[in-house]
DNA sequence: AGATTAATTGCAAACGTATGCAAGCAAAAT
DNA sequence: ATTTTGCTTGCATACGTTTGCAATTAATCT
């Protein structure tokens, strides 16, 4: 009904000010008298007027938005870092505009231009890859980006990741004190730094202890993919003890797969762990052992990061990894001596 | 390094043509000759230029920005939403400013406010009730909304949900011709419209049949709380033989504490029945008997409610139920006769 | 060929705000 | 009393677009 917008001008006439006054107003930094601000303040308050954000951003050139990029929701992983990052920017007066993109380039692309289009101040992938030409088009328009939970070499770009080696590494060592023979590895996706940092410590902390995985397979980050290839593990004349899954997401199927689909008693039949930690592991249908990423420290050095990236356009880009603990339930075979 | 922005008048320099035709060319109803179009065309490409989204948004009015508010992300029908959401909405051209609040009045007012502030074309709420006050500004403002999975009577807005008391009483009347003497229901939070209305249909369904539930404890969307809800049903007297959760999210919580701190199985000793059907309920670890709620169609409604208002501000608000069916799994005792 | 119509284009005025500049003014310092 | 200092304030401009208007040009019709 009341289609009229409110602006500046209007309180300012009401005010009996300038213009220029209603914005000092409504600008931290600006300087006004008490009585100026009480009389503007009492104006607006009448009329319900806030400041356009879009405008001010026009003229600012900082939008106080942040574009985030994200593949997959359905990996309890991203939802809740999603929350937290949400949280945490809020907290710092910043808001997301969210994408979601499935791992391809040219939808990453795509959306990556739009992102641009509406000015962000900074953008944060969480779990995608980028073009070089991406990364090259973001510095060319001076916007900082930062990778959550991958990370890329070469780009020049800020990463935030856990210690996917030095986890996958701890890992091995459990799995071997733990007795276990044949050992295999359900990796991630070959694509993400993630993957194939998870599976190049898992099998280097193997050969620590000259060992080497009876089979690495690509799960390909999906619960299809892991099943599958959990039978085909099984299929195996040295069917493996012991499987490190290369996200929390895809062990839940390996688990699944192996207690209804082979009838598999874990940890006696076979030992199962999972890299994250998701609030999803502790439930007790799972109980699964794993390497915990540190979520909300992980959140806590992205924004940093971001901002400190938004606020000195030319300070060196950083590359951070966060070293988590392995969390022992009973997914694994506990070793001797090991104190859970 | 090059800071610069590229603006449509640089295009038009570069082009040897107005501003005016830059825009024209880039805008998609207007008109423009097909030499014009490709000197600017060529010249925006060589200059990597786009068009600024917030100053376009300030002319127009339109931000092509919907704003969404969502309370929580651990439960996990809310992320699969989000990125329904998000995927319908980008492919119609907008997109989405994101906002997570706690469920509390301050929370969302505060929030809601922001959003407002970035002349959002439309708010879509997950999840969260809202202030009277709150609808009032929003329609004062002209702002279309409309709640996901939740409504409020007689606040004038737009909702979308599922047919909560039908699919409730379609649990009622399979548990109880399961034969179940001892029915309780762990109930969605009853600040929220769809606890309650799950509430009364089930109330309602077991009416039909000359039953009353032997219990009826919130449990306030909450892990925790319907892990102890568990535990009271189980201290009682006549300890229930079936139990309806509200939503599947506390159902897993209701499961685990079932089987793994009273060592129950389920369905012979207990039946279990969820409302939302999550992925997740269909994992092997708990193939819960659920009443699905059709995302791809609430979303698609919920899209389509919002453009529509958003392209004619006096359209009617609407309140649309969609109806999903009882998915038969392993967690309930099926009835003989009932075909999965 | 002349007249009518349609399409294209540039000019200039918005949109709602922030901010440099100079003027005003009161308080403090000399 | 005069100067200095510091704080407020209004004026006017800028941010990067879209769009009504009028003018120019091209196309169609009689």
């Amino acid at each position: 009904m009341t289609e009229l917008r409110v602006t500046s001008l209007d309180v300012a006439k009401l005010a009996g000010v300038s213009q220029s006054a209603v914005s000092r107003v409504f600008t931290p930094g600006a300087s006004a008298s008490k009585e100026t601000i009480t009389k503007v303040r009492k104006a607006a308050e009448k009329l319900g007027y806030r400041p356009n954000a879009l405008a001010r951003a026009m003229i600012t050139g900082k939008s106080r938005i942040i574009g985030l990029v994200v593949a997959y929701l359905d990996n309890q992983f991203y939802p809740i870092a999603l929350e937290r990052l949400s949280n945490a920017l809020q907290d710092r007066g910043y808001h997301i505009l969210i994408f979601t993109a499935t791992n391809t380039q040219e939808a990453i692309d795509k959306v990556m231009q739009e992102l641009i289009d509406y000015q962000v101040d900074g953008i944060i992938t969480a779990s995608v890859g980028m073009t070089s030409e991406l990364t090259g088009r973001c510095a060319a328009a001076g916007i900082p980006v930062v990778m959550f939970n991958r990370a890329q070499d070469g780009s020049g770009l800020s990463s935030v990741t856990s210690a996917n080696e030095n986890g996958a590494r701890k890992i091995a060592d459990f799995l071997v004190a733990g007795g276990h023979s044949h050992i295999a590895h359900i990796a991630g996706w070959g694509g993400s730094s993630t993957g194939r940092d998870r599976i190049r410590g898992f099998i280097d902390g193997l050969a620590k202890h000259e060992k080497t995985p009876v089979a690495v397979i690509d799960g390909m980050y999906s619960r299809d993919v892991s099943a599958q290839a959990t039978r085909d593990l099984m299929a195996l004349p040295n069917r493996p003890d012991a499987i490190f899954v290369g996200n929390d997401h895809m062990a839940f199927a390996v688990l699944d797969t192996l207690r209804h689909e082979y009838n598999m008693s874990v940890p006696d039949d076979v030992s199962v762990i999972g890299f994250d930690d998701v609030p999803l592991a502790s439930w007790a249908a799972y109980d699964l052992t794993t390497v915990r990423q540190p979520v909300n420290r992980m959140v806590d050095a992205t924004v940093e990061t971001i901002l400190a990236q938004i606020g000195d356009k030319n300070r060196p880009t950083q590359k951070i990894e966060i070293d988590g603990p392995l969390i022992i339930r009973s997914s694994a075979r506990i070793p001797e001596g090991w104190h859970t």
